[in-house]
DNA sequence: CAAATTTGTTAGAATGATCTAACTTATTAC
DNA sequence: GTAATAAGTTAGATCATTCTAACAAATTTG
């Protein structure tokens, strides 16, 4: 069984291997805020319990197992976001701290109960994904609101950033998942994009926020 | 901040200290399954960050500090068991393995938002108080059913184990808290005590059984 | 392509929590 | 009140996780 500190790098590489389901020495380091040797030594730990493959100055990668292990934890993670949320009144902004210590819990039941109670939800409150209890996650292709022309009408689906500050500011603009976005239009000095939506005729998002907030194209 | 490994180390002293507060190290190393050296090194190290007041061939006694730490663990443990049971249907049974490890979890709000959504309770599902949020705890003063008379008549109101198989007993038996017991007799041979009480006229409990078995003495 | 930079590795040390073996102090029993 | 037993301590080792310093490999840049 993996340890806390085990599961944190397993998940890291689950979120960091995007694509090649490859993630660098460094990248992972930085992630998880430990000194690069760390990183090296523990990924030559996981790799003795079979969690990752890896030669020296290659990049790590997952194996099978690894992937479902980490699977399991965003599903802790994200089921606990969600009954947090629904259950028990937090804030989206709120969660994620929490989360990041109840993932570690080991009680099948505890997190069963919840996924019942909330009616097997597919999404958390952040409209990330949440993995099936076999470690199986949908693939969802979301477009950036960046990436949007004028005159589109989208609706706001998911986020890639679920830090406090950004759900800060999304409250503050009361932006929250599924509302219906029309782009007015694009600055091209900066990238900037003016949407307007229900009690909010014209505001300016900058393209920092607009990367990070996806969204589904309605026309 | 104490970490999980200290927060057992207190909440076990916490536990084990009745009447005088003193707890001895092979009592301490017992409760927690470790030896004795690491007991002793560890009430070391507690010293040194003021929870403990400890001298060499003394028993341990937790400072007032050491105590509402330990209280204020108790009371999230005790919290979650409640939840885990009254909001998750969880049998009374099944919660204390899980909340032995979120009674860990560092989010004051969460465990408030426990208290709220239970309208503040004074007892856990097992019948043991809940220390308040500033590590108090009100004492009850229960008979245990072993020292009870035959003809009276009492009311289960505690436990002092709470083991899964014990509650296991207590569920084959139909035995729950607030159900009201009639003592028919007590054999002097084994001290086993015979009672009566809905659909079970006459059921016999050793004394293993009802010196654990906490009830409020009704007539 | 060679120099500079970034990335990755090894070596060695520190800390927290644990153990066993050996020894000492305290308590209990006769 | 000594001898036996129980309780407590010290010393020394191990394991997981982390670090810094120093070095090596790979990549980028002029």
């Amino acid at each position: 069984m993996a340890s806390s500190t085990e599961e944190n790098y397993l998940k890291a590489l689950y979120n960091l291997s995007n694509g090649q389901g490859e993630v660098n020495i460094s990248d992972l380091a930085n992630g998880l805020k430990v000194s690069m040797p760390t990183a090296n030594s523990m990924v030559k730990s996981l790799q003795k319990s079979d969690w990752v493959i890896y030669e020296k100055y290659k990049p790590v990668i997952l194996t099978p197992k690894g992937q479902k292990e980490a699977a399991l934890i965003v599903r802790k993670h994200r089921l606990t976001e969600m009954f947090l949320v629904k259950k028990m009144g937090f804030g989206w902004e709120e969660v994620h701290e929490v989360a990041e210590q109840i993932e570690h819990i080991h009680a099948p039941k505890f997190f069963e109960r919840m996924d019942e109670m909330l009616g097997h939800p597919t999404i958390d409150p952040h409209g990330s994904p949440i993995p099936d209890n076999q470690g199986r996650m949908q693939e969802f292709s979301y477009t950036p609101l960046s990436s949007c022309k004028p005159n589109q009408t989208v609706q706001l689906t998911a986020l890639t950033n679920s830090s406090t500050e950004f759900l800060e500011f999304l409250n503050s603009r009361k932006l929250s998942l599924g509302v219906h976005l029309k782009v007015i239009s694009r600055e091209a000095y900066d990238q900037s994009i003016v949407v307007s939506y229900p009690d909010h005729p014209m505001e300016t998002l900058s393209e920092k926020v607009s990367e990070r907030l996806l969204v589904r194209v309605l026309e």
